[in-house]
DNA sequence: ACCTGAACACCGTTCAAGT
DNA sequence: ACCTGAACACCGTTCAAGT
């Protein structure tokens, strides 16, 4: 992540910091499997094997850009004086930041959650909770809680769409949702088709955040 | 799925259910990414191409695998006067099968779900909602919130060991989830490292099953 | 120290040909 | 109708060689 002091040689080519941008870019750009080495040395110019001058392996390139997404997330820090509003911008924040690159999102849930930002976003989660005036039982679990149902549920939201680069706009989302909604057979799930017409804004925001709060109060109700 | 009526020609060497069962038994035996199409026709003694003849192609085969999954469950169906016990022996019906296949968590989560099982899950968790006493539109979010935790904690729990093959048993990941925490700085992450103590089993079936009576205490709080 | 080209062991998928 | 071998355009990673 730093680089002290440099040692003699021939110049460096490249950063970390350009493979992770070139990485993410392409992610964004042609979807989840795009941000392959070859294909990264190909957009910096450079041959596939210099890439892993920077970094050893693939994996370590994926770990390395869950952490800057998460890093970039910690520094964006609020931190009001009501725990439920930060909670809620910090949740908020990581949706709108996730579904901004649709592809990182594999990444998230495929590695364990065990890096620098990471833990320092569950700190943040157990502060939270702290200050909600949960026990310390119930702010570990509750934390472990709400990562489980945010990283769940923004990962269902950039399933749903046939992956394709960017996230269309959430009111084209929507649409197309309730347009396939329409068409299960009622005859064979017909709560799921009735509740078609239950609710305009089946996913998106409002919905991620209606689930948030229910979480919440589940754990106001418990502790 | 079915196979109405067998046109005439050369003998079929394999059914869609081999190549199913293959990919399943790659998948469990070497992890994600084993399932690759030259493998599974490996395993069953056939050209690569030839499996291009039950399923148009890999992505087929993924989604028919979380059919295959979803199907088993769903016909699993217990169904007692309690819908609250009915909802718990669901997910946990569910973490425990895709817990037996952690290499085919991905593919949950990866693809949209919009198959006529994933379809009959949801009907059936819209079932238990509406014998909670729920209205539609409470029932019709509540369905999804609870879609969105049940998947987002099995996928955290999967991710969290390092993937190889089969999952560890419970007692041991919650042993290494304890030894992992316990490495970390306490003087940059207190409040972490001081849940390690907080309590002895942080993941695992307990933890799994707090939080979904968090989320059901929320919903019957809102209701 | 960092780059390169060449190679190895893989992928998914398509095509043309056999029966 | 279903199989096969051969081929195409990819992968991640390693090795040996250049400067």
């Amino acid at each position: 992540m730093t680089e002290p002091r440099r040692r003699p040689g021939p110049k460096r080519a490249l950063t970390e910091e350009a493979v992770l941008d070139a990485a993410l870019t392409l992610l964004d750009t042609d979807g989840p499997g795009a941000a392959s080495i070859r294909r990264i040395a190909a957009a910096l110019g450079v041959s596939p094997n210099s890439v892993y001058t920077y970094l050893p392996d693939k994996s370590a390139i994926e770990q390395a850009l869950v952490e800057r997404l998460l890093g970039d997330l910690n520094r964006a820090a609020p931190g009001g004086d009501d725990w439920r509003a930060d909670l809620e911008a910090l949740a908020l924040d990581l949706r709108r930041r996730l579904t901004a690159h649709p592809g990182a999102v594999p990444l998230l849930l495929g590695g364990a959650m065990n890096g620098p930002e990471a833990l320092l976003l569950g700190e943040r989660l157990l502060d939270l909770l702290d200050r909600a005036g949960l026990a310390a039982t119930e702010a570990a679990r509750g934390a472990y809680l709400i990562m489980s149902y945010v990283l769940g549920a923004i990962a269902l939201e950039v399933a749903d769409v046939p992956r394709a680069g960017a996230l269309a706009p959430e009111r084209d989302r929507i649409a197309a949702r309730r347009a396939a909604m329409s068409q299960v057979p009622a005859a064979m799930f017909p709560r799921t088709a009735a509740a078609v017409d239950v609710t305009a804004t089946w996913i998106g925001t409002e919905q991620y955040l209606w689930g948030l709060r229910r979480v919440l109060d589940g754990l106001s109700t418990h502790a």
